[in-house]
RNA sequence: GCGCUUGUAGCUCAGCCGGAUAGAGCAUCGGCCUUCUAAGCCGAGGGUCGCAGGUUCGAGUCCUGCCAGGCGCGCCA
């Protein structure tokens, strides 16, 4: 309807502009919106307004001449100049029922749309470092990639889910050494545990499963090990300097297969933890892009040695740097230091080379909001690799300040003192977390208190939409009951029997759904539709206390329903977006 | 110090790329279950949209400055 009026509003200032009235600028003034006040029409558009001073003209005078010269369409009754300069469209009630039976029609399809139609966009969001278990920071970017990836499937987009497994690097490496050194417990041994290292309970459910699997095979005696170590930060050394020597022990005592073994224990353990973990949270992935697999295939030395051909690659200090200030960045980058390693920056370049190539049209990234600082140099690394900076999305997520009641809950991965998201889907489902994720938006702190998110029976809004849903289902069981049928035909032919106020409002919403999907799938923002099915529900509500559904007049009765299922309808899509269950009882 | 970001009701937050009288939930107070699920509904109170300027027909929304909070400023990942 709004692209319609759209059209009409075009046409009427093309003619306009054709007799001379109004400037030839005046097309990007078509805009038209919803009123607030019913007083004020169906719809608006405050073109007049914005036309009046290119076109010397008084906006009410202007608004008179738009009216008169815009083309007759059935749909709209009347049309009439408000306040300053407002054009109100007042829309017939017969043309506003018609989503009614569109959405009795189009059934789960109800809302998508083909705006991103033929465009391929990836997403890629979590991409936690495989060191330990998901928590519930990483929580929030999981729901938000999610529902972002949906919703821009539900556009049209062709979209690519992707997590990016940082399983190379140096904390890796001390995951490898943790996991060892809890395994050498495991066989008996008796050393000090780096105070840098990982010391959450699953690194000793890792090590404990490798050495029910491979027994003693990486066994080396605790004086060995710890022979030939610098002091460990307890001992007045260096934490950092203590576990590298560590790591390198490590590799050098095992040998480099056996290494790996021990390695890959760790990664393969968490990595399948984590999919497991996203998949209960209903958050799949197309690929699971290896960090490892770059290196292994030369990407970050073709990267590298793509910049370098742009000219923006320099050295100095024995090391080489990304002159990533000339595009925008606040300092340059190093991309291999001086000891010849080169650095997690160096994969990143190769990572998104590599997204260049497989021909996205669109990238988005979901980045936890401490990365901020990251995002200059990654757009200056894709334009110096000859590609469109403004293709890169980089979506922020905050993260979730925990609380339990009052008081605040620390968070670290190292310490092992964490809530994972596993233990807050135990809590309070999977449901409920998803929807208190996404409610709020993305870039903006977030408190979570787990005492309020944990009681089931209080506040918590995802309980208000799904109920609604269920009151619709069970007035249907109700009708069953009565032994009542519905005419489902009839019920679109008395559709005009909906004249109370909740009736016309409850249209209206409805016929908005697609828009505020194509609005919330755009713009990254889910919270949208949140807001959007807590309106829908709260206006259900208000209708089912004020009217009664099953009467005995059949027409009404059927028109009723027809309405009332097209509410659970939306219900149901918008919450199937939001991966969160639309239950009939509850 | 520099950069990014946030400031809206007692609390937690919306406010759809400038629109008509600034909204919701929670909390507080008062009502509604012999009729389709009371996890609900109806009503009341509660605001200097951080402060001060500016832009214009019109500003919570855009610009500048100031105040306050958060984050980021490694040859870490």
């Amino acid at each position: 309807m709004k692209k319609r009026l759209e059209t009409l509003l075009r046409t009427a200032l093309e003619r306009l502009q054709a007799a001379g009235e109004i400037p030839t600028t005046a097309e990007a003034l078509v805009q038209i919106e919803r009123t607030r006040d019913p007083a004020h029409g169906d719809f608006a558009a405050n073109t007049a307004m914005l036309l009046a001073k290119p076109a010397r003209c008084n906006p009410r005078q202007l608004a008179e001449k738009i009216c008169s010269a815009l083309p007759d369409d059935s749909a709209v009754i009347r049309t009439e100049i408000a306040g300053p300069g407002f054009i109100n469209f007042f829309i017939d009630p017969a043309a506003q029922y018609r989503v009614i039976a569109e959405i009795q029609a189009q059934g789960p399809g109800f809302g998508r749309s083909k705006a991103g139609a033929g465009q391929r966009v990836q997403v890629e969001f979590v991409s936690a470092n495989p060191t330990g278990p998901l928590h519930v920071g990483h929580g929030r970017g999981a729901a938000y990639g999610a529902v972002v990836a949906d919703l821009l499937e539900a556009v049209g987009f062709d979209v690519h889910r992707e997590y990016y497994v940082n399983d190379a690097g140096r904390q890796m490496d001390i995951l490898a050494a943790s996991v060892w050194l809890r395994y050498l417990e495991n066989c008996g041994e008796v050393l000090p545990f780096p105070s840098n290292g990982y010391r959450g309970e699953y690194v000793r459910d890792v090590a404990a499963d490798l050495h029910r699997a491979q027994g003693e095979r990486y066994r080396i005696a605790a004086n060995e090990v710890l022979a030939d170590l610098p002091p460990d930060e307890p001992e007045g050394g260096d934490k950092e300097e203590y576990i590298d020597a560590m790591v390198r022990k490590a590799k050098d005592a095992l040998g480099s297969e056996r290494y790996r073994k021990v390695f890959a224990a760790g990664l393969d353990s968490i990595l399948d933890d984590i999919r497991d973990d996203l998949g209960e949270f209903g958050t799949h992935y197309q690929e699971w892009f290896s960090e490892l697999s770059l290196t292994e295939a030369g990407a970050v030395e073709r990267g590298l040695e793509k910049l370098k051909a742009s000219g923006y690659v320099y050295e100095k200090d024995g090391a080489q740097w990304f002159a990533s200030t000339r595009l925008g960045d606040e300092k340059d980058r190093v991309l291999v230091r001086e000891n010849g390693q080169t650095t997690y920056f160096a994969s990143d370049v190769a990572y998104h080379l590599n997204k260049l190539e497989r021909g996205f049209d669109r990238i988005v990234n979901i980045w936890g909001a401490d990365h901020h600082g990251y995002i200059p140099r990654v757009k200056a690394a894709i334009q110096a690799l000859g590609g469109d900076a403004d293709k890169l999305e980089v979506l922020l997520v905050q993260f979730a300040v925990l609380y339990r009641g009052e008081e605040r809950v620390q968070m670290s991965t190292r310490s092992g003192e964490f809530v994972t998201l596993r233990q807050l889907r135990n809590e309070v489902g999977k449901d409920a977390a998803r929807f208190f994720y996404v409610m709020r938006k993305s870039d903006q702190h977030m408190d979570f208190d787990l005492k309020l998110a944990t009681s089931r029976t209080n506040e918590n809004p995802v309980y208000y939409v799904q109920y609604a849903h269920a009151r619709v289902c069970s007035v249907f069981r109700q009708l069953d009951e009565k032994g009542w049928a519905r005419d489902l035909g009839r019920g679109m032919q008395q559709l005009e029997r909906l004249n109370e106020t909740h009736e016309l409002a409850l249209v209206g919403t409805l016929s908005r759904y697609p828009e505020i999907v194509e609005l919330a799938a755009l713009q990254y923002a889910p919270h949208h539709l949140v807001h959007y099915l807590r309106d829908l529900a709260a206006e259900f509500h208000g209708y089912y206390n004020s009217c009664q559904f099953l009467v005995d007049d059949g027409d009404l009765r059927d028109a009723r329903l027809n309405l009332i299922d097209a509410v659970r309808q939306i219900i149901a899509n918008g919450l199937g977006l939001l991966g969160v269950s639309a239950p009939e009882t509850m």
